[in-house]
RNA sequence: UGGGGUGUCGCCAAGCGGUAAGGCACGGGAUUUUGAUUCCCGCAUUCGUAGGUUCAAAUCCUGCCACCCCAGCCA
């Protein structure tokens, strides 16, 4: 059987599974899922585990489910579940099958009742603090329930009472009986069943009882017929466990195979739901589509394109390693598909006034949209000769080596004309306020007229005139330095992802839906390419807020 | 200090007994109507550490050290 090269230990797994020949009775399909709990939105730590999953479902023509691991109704809905499946197809990926953890409870409660029969498991009235006591220290074995050795008809009667509704929440649990004495505290008579009379967001009030993560998920696993359950390394401990279950209930081989990877971690980027909900509910941002948010809601209204976060995936890598990128690798992902992909526009967002005193009348020039695609295609930019520029492209005193704008010194506008500074105006604070240029003719853009007038450089510019109708949108700092809920976590949160940049505002694009942004020179964002064709930067940025000072 | 994991360049990460891939970052040079892009070139005699086995070790063995995870009726 032709075994594809393995680029990760995971795949090393699979071949060696598949060589093996364990999957032959099946094809030697393999089977994937992706299973997050609906209680939240996806967020670029997700992306990891998604592309994982889908990669290998691709890498071995095999299947993959997207289940929502939603054993937990105080805390799942379905708006979760609609955003959860909105970013899966956001990033490109296509599942083979929507299933629910949900829809196995029928199932997961006959498993439980076998348990029941076949004495793995009993009816515990314990209640959590006590399970907690009795369950031992890291060095020091538990203590065995005092309920532990119910009879299978006790157990049965109590357990189907717990079901009918007859004891409140937290009067019982139903246990798994293993070991209390294991070194691995997972082992010691896991919970595997609650009480909590809390309607399900889809079962209703059908169940008062609810299967614990623990027991659901392998279960879940072997009903799906699940090959290899990729999960993050928190839950190696629970491995053995994940295998009891599955032993225990009797499912025939082969059943699934968990392994455990190194979960994504981003220099300055806070991927814990707890502190990104307190964001939310404290109103330090809009929402959890914000676009300082990490969630993918927030990547895509910030503009990151998905293809993006998938390379950057895919550079990363798969391993156990505990480690932290640092977000330039990302920052570098979503420059390289931008430059590819996005159409270039101009923007200006400290401006100052630059006029062309021997240029009449206005004209439309051609903007190269990309130039990196070959296609050569541009758009119509208006030019009346009276322009704004980035501030810093002027200098009133150049630096060695300045390419840009200086009295006296000669630059190109990008797609229209060089020009030369003749004057500058001042302000009463010795501030520029307006450059005065001469332009010369036979330089316009695409020209084939040779001109002994050179220019080291090429500045961006937005037309005076035109320029004016957009709208600029600016970020406020999120938090103030004594305002962080927690110190411990001030420093990530001081991150590009969420937008804490000291008060330093940064363009983007609130209306449209489909934005992009593009690190045009290095040391801050100022062009934006835009995908819909909607919202240019040159139009966006502005005027409103800057110019009328 | 019980158990389970992990330690390879500033950051990710290959490597699986035969003499250290790649990406990011960084430095240098060329091209350039974005100081961008593109393009070359440079960037670990060394693999947590101390020993051992071997002709040969990041890879095998032993002992240390460091860091992460586990005591929810969360997932």
């Amino acid at each position: 059987m032709e075994l594809p090269e393995a680029t990760n230990f995971i795949e090393q797994y699979i071949n060696e599974d598949l060589a093996s020949g364990k999957y032959e009775g099946r094809g030697n399909q393999i089977v994937v899922r992706f299973p997050p709990e609906p209680n939240g939105y996806l967020h670029i730590g997700h992306v990891k585990a998604l592309c994982i999953n889908f990669g290998v479902k691709e890498k071995y023509n095999g299947k993959i489910n997207l289940r929502m691991d939603d054993t937990n109704p105080a805390k799942e809905d379905y708006e979760y579940v609609n955003s959860i499946i909105d970013a899966v197809k956001w990033l490109g990926f296509e599942y083979d099958n929507l299933f629910f953890a949900s829809d196995y409870y029928d199932k997961l409660y006959e498993i439980a009742e076998k348990y029941i029969m076949d004495g793995n498991a009993y009816v515990c009235d314990l209640t959590a603090e006590e399970i907690t006591a009795t369950r031992g220290t890291l060095t020091e074995a538990g203590k065995e329930s005092p309920y532990r050795n119910r009879s299978v008809e006790e157990n049965l009667k109590l357990f189907r009472e717990m079901r009918d509704g007859v004891y409140p929440d937290g009067a019982k649990v139903l246990r798994a009986k293993i070991d209390m004495s294991s070194p691995n505290i997972n082992m010691r008579d896991p919970v595997i069943y609650r009480i909590a009379h809390v309607p399900h967001y889809r079962q209703g009030d059908k169940w008062c009882i609810y299967p614990m993560y623990d027991f659901a998920h392998p279960v879940s696993d072997a009903l799906e017929g699940i090959t290899h359950s990729l999960c993050s390394l928190e839950f190696e401990n629970h491995r053995p466990l994940y295998d009891w279950v599955i032993e225990k209930a009797g499912f025939a081989q082969p059943v699934p195979r968990q392994i455990e990877f190194a979960r994504l971690n981003i220099t300055n980027t806070l991927m814990s739901k707890r502190y990104l909900k307190k964001l939310v509910d404290e109103g330090f941002v809009s929402g959890w589509d914000d676009p300082r948010m990490p969630t993918l809601m927030g990547l895509k209204n910030r503009g990151v394109p998905p293809m993006a976060l998938r390379k950057f995936c895919a550079d990363v890598g798969v391993a156990k390693n505990y480690g932290v990128v640092n977000i330039a690798q990302l920052e570098e992902c979503v420059r390289d598909e931008l430059n590819t992909t996005a159409e270039r526009a101009m923007a200006v967002t400290d401006p100052v006034k630059l006029t062309i005193t021997n240029y009449e009348g206005e004209e439309e020039l051609d903007f190269e949209k990309n130039p990196t695609d070959g296609s050569g295609a541009t758009r119509p930019v208006k030019f009346t000769g009276s322009v704004y520029i980035e501030k810093s492209d002027f200098a009133l005193e150049p630096p060695p080596k300045f390419k840009r704008l200086f009295k006296g010194g000669y630059v190109r506008l990008k797609a229209a004309y060089i020009v030369r500074c003749d004057d500058v105006v001042l302000d009463e604070k010795g501030e520029v306020k307006e450059i005065l240029c001469t332009y010369f003719p036979e330089t316009r853009s695409g020209s084939e007229v040779k001109s002994e007038v050179k220019a080291k450089g090429v500045i961006q510019w937005v037309d005076a005139k035109y320029g004016k109708d957009a709208e600029f949108v600016t970020y406020k700092p999120l938090l103030k330095d004594e305002e962080y809920p927690d110190q411990d976590y001030a420093e990530r949160l001081n991150c590009d992802s969420i937008r804490i940049t000291e008060g330093k505002v940064e363009p983007y694009a609130a209306e449209s839906s489909d934005k992009s942004f593009q690190l045009m020179r290095t040391g801050y964002y100022k062009a934006c390419g835009c995908a819909s064709g909607k919202a240019r930067l040159s139009e966006i940025v502005s005027l409103k807020d800057n110019f009328n000072k």
